[in-house]
DNA sequence: CGAAGCATGTAATAAGTTACATGATTTT
DNA sequence: AAAATCATGTAACTTATTACATGCTTCG
C-alpha cells in the first residue's frame, strides 16, 4: 500500500490541506498512482492517527478554517525506512487487454472503436506529460536539480504513453485487416 | 471489474477445473491481469451463484472428482454485452515510481539498486512474453488465426517491457549521475 | 523420503469505488 | 443566475490481499 507513502512524500515536499495535496497529487504522482479524493481524505484521517502527520487549523477570514497538513519526525522516518524496503513491482490491470484477448466475440468494428477512445485518452495523457517536460527543460539548470527525480517519472509515463501508441497503431492495423 | 469476465473470456475458449484456468490465467490474461489464486476460486464461486457459470464433475479413479466448469448462455450473454460496454482505461499503481518521486530522501546508490531488482524483473517477463510470441510465430498460419487477437496482447506485453527497460536505462544514467 | 506441484478453498483484514452529502466562493 | 471549483467528508459496498488450512500425487 504506497498511497499512503505517496502522501507523505507530497507532505515532505510541502505542507498543505487536503485540498492542496489533491491537486498536487493529481498533477505530480496522481500519473501513477491512482486514488480517489475519498481515499485520500480517509489516508489523510489514517495518517495523523499514527501520528505520521499532523494538523494545524489556518484561521482564513470569511472562509472556513483550512486544515494545514505536515509531515511530523515520525513520518519522516516511516518515509526513510519504506524508501529502504524493497517494493512489489507494478501489478497490471487492463480491462482493455482482456477485452481485446477475447474479442473474437464481438465485431472488429466494436473493438476498433473502443481502441481509438482509450487512443484518445492516451495521447491526451502523453500532451500533459509533454507540456510539463517542456515547463521542466524551461527552467535554468539550477533550479532544474530540485526536480530530477520527478522528471524521471514524467520520462517514464512519456516512455510509456509513447509505446502504448505505438502498440495502438499496430493493434489497429491488425484488427482493421480482418 | 474484470477479474470475472477474464475468467469467461478464458471458459469461453474452453472449460476446465479451477486449477486448469488458473494455470491458463498465468500464461494469458495474467500478463495484464493480476489476481491470486482464492480471488479466482472466489469468483468462480460467485459466478456460479450467478448462473453465468456451471460446474460439472469428473469423476478420477483414484483422485478426488474434478470440478470441471463451463460458461453458460447466459454467460456468453453476459461476456457479450461486457464487450460491447465501454472500458475504463488502464488504472496504473505504480510504487516504484513513487519511490523515485521522492527519492531524494535515501542514497541513489539505494535507488539504483531497487531500479536493477525491477528491471530484472521486467527482463524476466519480456524473455518469457518473446518466447511465446516465437512459439506462436512458428505455427502455420492457418493455426495462427485463431491467436491473432491473444497475439495483439502479447505484443502489448512486449512493446510495453521494451519501453520499461529503456526508461530504466535513461533512469539509471541519470542517477548514477548524482 | 522429501520437495514440488496438484487442487481447493475459508477467514480476517485492507484497500478501493460508488453513491451521497454539504455548503462556500468565484467565474462566466 | 448558473456553472465551476473550492473544500471536506461519511456510508455502503466491492475487490483484493494475507494468512491459514488441507490432503493428495509425482518425481528425483
Amino acid at each position: 500500500m504506497s498511497l499512503k507513502h505517496a502522501i507523505l512524500v507530497l507532505l515532505e515536499t510541502e505542507p498543505g490541506s487536503g485540498y492542496d495535496l489533491l491537486k498536487h497529487f493529481n498533477n505530480s504522482l496522481g500519473y501513477f498512482w491512482n486514488a480517489k479524493h475519498q481515499q485520500i481524505y480517509l489516508q489523510l484521517k489514517k495518517l495523523r492517527d499514527e501520528g505520521l502527520i499532523t494538523c494545524d487549523l489556518e484561521k482564513q477570514k470569511g472562509k472556513p478554517d483550512k486544515k494545514i497538513y505536515s509531515i511530523t519526525r515520525e513520518g519522516e522516518k516511516e518515509l526513510a525506512e519504506w524508501l529502504r524496503t524493497p517494493v512489489a513491482p507494478n501489478s497490471v490491470n487492463d480491462a482493455l487487454l482482456v477485452k481485446i484477448y477475447g474479442g473474437r466475440m464481438c465485431s472488429p468494428e466494436e473493438l476498433i472503436e473502443e481502441l481509438d477512445r482509450h487512443a484518445a485518452i492516451h495521447q491526451k495523457t502523453l500532451d500533459k506529460l509533454t507540456a510539463i517536460e517542456q515547463s521542466y527543460l524551461s527552467l535554468k539548470p539550477e533550479s532544474r536539480e530540485k526536480y530530477r527525480l520527478p522528471y524521471l517519472t514524467l520520462r517514464r509515463g512519456i516512455l510509456g504513453e509513447n509505446a502504448w501508441l505505438e502498440w495502438a497503431k499496430e493493434a489497429r492495423r491488425e484488427i482493421t485487416k480482418s
